[in-house]
DNA sequence: CGCTTGTTTGACGCTAATCAATCGTTGTGG
DNA sequence: CCACAACGATTGATTAGCGTCAAACAAGCG
């Protein structure tokens, strides 16, 4: 593995100062690899929990399925992310699948427990980044509860290219989308239809470009004012960290 | 203040033993004590998020007000509740006021700091009940996308209930709800009418009894059933969690 | 008593769901 | 290399549920 640095690592490097202790610390996290062709499942709902997850490379979705067999993806993951915080309960509350090939590194929660123990700081980090998920949950809420087909595709699209933008600095304003319709809809409670129609407009009003699975985002500040979009990844309150 | 003692201390406690070290640490959170009217504002979105609170008594709620002058609710918050997690961040992302007179703890920011260098097994539990709220606002989204106004209405008092239950343990099936039915269809994406046609049909369905602001849940399995519901808050796997 | 605030009820319209047919692309096997 | 199957995207017609508007009703409060 002579690699350049992990994702892991830059994505918390945007954050603390990941020194060398610190990073020998979070190396433990990403020691195992586990390859994963596209379309496979991790693990189902109701498993026991005994790992989380540092994602490597590839594209993952968690979902749960209703009882009506309609789906509800609950979470796009990428590189860098790490999956599986929800965990920490007895039984992953989700489904967790690829939706291309992609490689994980599993680490158990003992991991977590060490990091709890060595680094005050990174546990705050930990902290605020769980916090961070919790105020992006709400602001999916405010669009998919109050917001219009086009505005909730706009939130979605746009909420995932500043994701991506965490750890991949050079990603401009195109990206490939590696998932269906569908599995869009029900990450923003659309029907396959809807979010067809709804990419039409957005494609009709030149915000929006589409070829093939690449998305290109010709107008962000229209996107963003039409669904009130707020940026939650590029700023956060890191000066009330403990130090080590 | 010859207190019983504090909610907070009596919510932690549900998960993990909380020793007079531990009592000591949090007593520190509840130094302070800031008395409100009902329908009092606590801080505006955009302020400077210098404190956090404990929820000594009465109800409050976090909201943000849309473009088109929409209110979205965030969340209620009852004693024992922590307020401002989000305020890790540099400002407030949210309105807080009171919809009853009660009381509320501030506690700064600096003294979270204490507690992750002082206790990771705390900080591991806080940790936990931040990742809880994500799962809970999963569960959330999923009823507000997927889920008709009389499975919302029963997702919303269910949640509410079990919540009420961690730390009052003599809550029965009755509570007191004092929300106006416009703030609770901003709390599930839905406007007042549908709101109080909702609340018909559950009443009409001997599910749910209402006089004046009390709420009589008579058939909590048919409800728990209408919304798909499941509890969140009573398992929460602590083994993982490093000693002090 | 009259004002204010919240709830209920009815009529109507709009948005997205549903149902269904067609089109396009990809991959497979003859 | 072509035929065909499988899957996803698109488009059209229809429907259902909730929003909107508006009026009536109820409860508290000065």
């Amino acid at each position: 593995m002579v690699n350049k640095k992990s994702c892991l690592v830059i994505m918390l490097n945007n954050y603390i100062d990941i020194d060398d202790r610190l990073e020998k610390l979070l190396t433990i996290l990403e020691k195992n690899e586990r390859y994963y062709a596209e379309d496979a499942v991790v693990h189902y709902s109701g498993d026991e929990s005994k790992n989380l997850y540092v994602v490597k490379e590839g594209w993952f979705i968690s979902y749960t399925d209703l009882y009506d067999g309609r789906r509800m993806v609950i979470k796009t993951h990428h590189p860098g992310d790490i999956i599986g915080f929800e965990g920490i309960y007895h039984e992953q509350p989700a489904d967790l699948k690829s939706t291309t090939a992609g490689v994980l590194c599993p680490f158990s929660k003992q991991n977590l427990d060490e990091i709890f123990r060595c680094s005050p700081k990174l546990s705050a980090l930990l902290f605020s980044i769980s916090v961070r998920e919790q105020i992006v949950a709400t602001d999916r809420l405010k669009a998919v509860s109050r917001m219009g087909a086009q505005a909730r595709l706009a939130y979605f699209l746009l909420d995932l290219i500043f994701r991506l933008r965490i750890t991949n600095s050079s990603m401009t304003n195109e990206f490939h989308l590696p998932l269906t319709q569908t599995e869009i809809g029900d990450s923003i409670g659309l029907t396959n239809v809807s979010v067809s129609r709804a990419f039409s407009y957005l494609v009709g009003m030149q915000l929006v470009k589409r070829t093939n699975a690449s998305i290109k985002l010709l107008d962000e500040l229209s996107l963003m004012k039409l669904c009130d979009y707020e940026d939650r990844y590029t700023k956060m309150d890191t000066s009330w960290f403990p130090c080590d």
